[in-house]
DNA sequence: TTGTACGCGTTATCAC
DNA sequence: GTGATAACGCGTACAA
């Protein structure tokens, strides 16, 4: 069997080596190669190896010659790292999280981690990509989706570093990296309320995601602070058609009487000035003010110039791979949670002094 | 060493067994507490093994009991399958390029296979990311980014299933999956001139764009072929300020002449849209026709309503996924290319039929 | 059907 | 500094 190792490498002239199709070579191949032992040569690919100029020389030249590259996989199964962490994340398509994905990327790739993707198509499957987490042997995970007490359980029985981007678990201490979201509403509210805004709407996102609670909170609580209370808030669910629903109501409700929309996020703004705009002529922001929450690329489009809170995306994805890194090196750190404040960006949407 | 496992599993009352902290539960460790061979203990995960059903209870139990799940590096490394594809893309940030990735690992999880992704930063740094692909041994690769015939060599020697997306390569034979982008843009055209548009301004995408290439010479060459030459060809980027001032430039040269702007891309034509409406007051598309290509989100947004050709990304993902798992399983299978056509999106931002 | 023994390609440990 | 040798956790030919 392991003679069959021989025939599938032809010396030409050149002294480069031709391969046969779908061979790989390893260290023993280059070992032999360069006339030494397969532990030098892996030395030559641990940095900071005690290894003599000579040895090196002699062995990157077979390396070369040869196109040897270590095997990741292998390397994993005896160093017990596999330097993969798995994402996870759920609603994909909201324009937010591909930005934050890419920022993951960068900041783990900085480090020689790699990213094994996992996208929730229905949140039923979740117990399915924990498993498939686990089997391969990933080093962290970063999760952007709601995990059931139990099933964080599952990660700290194995002591698999676990950070929530932008989730938070009540009653439960774990780590975590958020936008602080009720602090953003409440800058959106002063500047509302400061530019004279009198009567207020609130579309949340949906009911179980509580970034949406602390955003919908956030808001509510700051306009009764300033005496506005019983706003109305609508129900939507983070998508335009939502938003577009939601403006229609809101107008319905108020009969023109209505100075400001407070969208939990940016893509429910874009679909209520649409329908501002289009199904109800209002002009905006002199008849109508509205604002969102996330800071994705279209809000700066000047056909929607959204007045906005922008998550720090870079900062946040960078302490995300901060805080998983670190609980790779340190299994015993405690759970940490950093939270960020988001960049109000005053668009042309909301009529702000 | 070996003996270091022993005190790591206690045994509690309710016959389940509590791990110590990051200890990793081994088909061989199930097999001491089942009281059979490890290699049984294999045979139970292998689909289709020959498995008394008493043996197979007996393993489930233990299975059970300590929370074993399969280690799928160390499958990997002798099965020499490590379920893995890369996905390699560049300009992550195009808002089309997420839905691709979307549906890549839709079809892929599907199969069982996971990915791992690569996202390019700079273009300088293939080199370094096809190395990373190699040593994670990835079972095949989805490329959406221009790779150098050195490159794909690489590949090759390795007999690595690699298949592009939407990227076609001049005098080599690749596998790739593609949206018909010349006939996509023949549709466009076929449509504005039925319509009665006169005079026509392009603006193209970044010339080493291969699809932009074929895009703009779509358009130009059907343009032409009705009796419309000399149409101007502005370079773009596919970015929204390149839509812009692609736009700024078309009117200007026109003086209000321009019946219609083919764009390279949604982005582009939204930019476009966006300019001609707050910088020239012009009505869309009474006064002028906007066209892009792509079918992103916000291109149905009422606020834009795109005419727009629609890539079929479902299809072409699937479609990609089927061509690297076959070449998977059959390593011989020589290159192919699949094309699929557009489908045209009517909205209103042109004055068609 | 089941168990034994080996190998996948690497790093770690230990003598030399 | 260098080379044997033993893991890592699993799949699988082979013998029983």
């Amino acid at each position: 069997m392991s003679q069959s190792r021989m025939p599938s490498l032809e010396l030409v002239q050149d002294s480069k080596v031709l391969l046969q199709k779908g061979y790989r070579v390893t260290s023993y191949d280059v070992a032999k190669r360069a006339g030494v032992s397969q532990s030098a040569v892996s030395r030559c690919f641990k940095p900071g190896a005690s290894v003599s100029k000579k040895m090196r020389d002699r062995v990157m030249k077979a390396v070369a010659e040869m196109g040897y590259q270590p095997n990741a996989i292998a390397r994993s199964l005896i160093t017990r790292r596999s330097n993969l962490v798995g994402v996870i994340l759920s609603d994909f398509t909201s324009l937010h999280y591909p930005e934050v994905l890419f920022e993951l990327n960068h900041g783990f790739s900085n480090r020689g981690v790699h990213i094994l993707l996992f996208t929730l198509h229905r949140e039923r499957d979740v117990d399915e990509i924990i498993e498939q987490v686990f089997q391969y042997q990933v080093d962290g995970v970063v999760v952007a989706a709601t995990l059931l007490p139990e099933q964080i359980d599952r990660f700290e029985e194995r002591n698999l570093p676990l950070v929530f981007f932008n989730r938070t678990i009540q009653d439960r201490s774990v780590s975590a990296v958020c936008c602080d979201q009720a602090a953003g509403e409440r800058l959106l509210v002063n500047a509302l309320v400061n530019a004279g805004h009198k009567t207020f709407g609130v579309i949340s996102g949906p009911e179980d995601s509580l970034v949406s609670v602390q955003r919908t909170a956030g808001a509510r609580d700051r306009l009764s602070e300033l005496g506005f209370d019983n706003v109305p808030i609508l129900q939507g669910d983070y998508s335009y058609d939502s938003g577009q629903q939601g403006a229609r109501e809101l107008v319905d409700r108020f009969k023109g009487q209505l100075d400001a929309i407070i969208c939990a996020n940016d893509v429910m703004a874009i679909g209520c000035m649409d329908t501002l705009r289009k199904e109800f002529s209002l002009e905006i922001p002199d008849d109508i003010s509205v604002v969102g929450f996330d800071g994705i690329t279209p809000a700066i489009w000047s056909g929607y110039d959204l007045t906005t809170i922008r998550q720090p995306v870079k900062q946040m994805s960078e302490a995300a791979v901060d805080m998983v890194m670190d609980r790779v090196d340190n299994p015993d750190k405690v759970p940490e949670m950093r939270v960020f404040s988001g960049n109000m960006q005053n668009g042309s949407s909301a009529r702000i002094l």
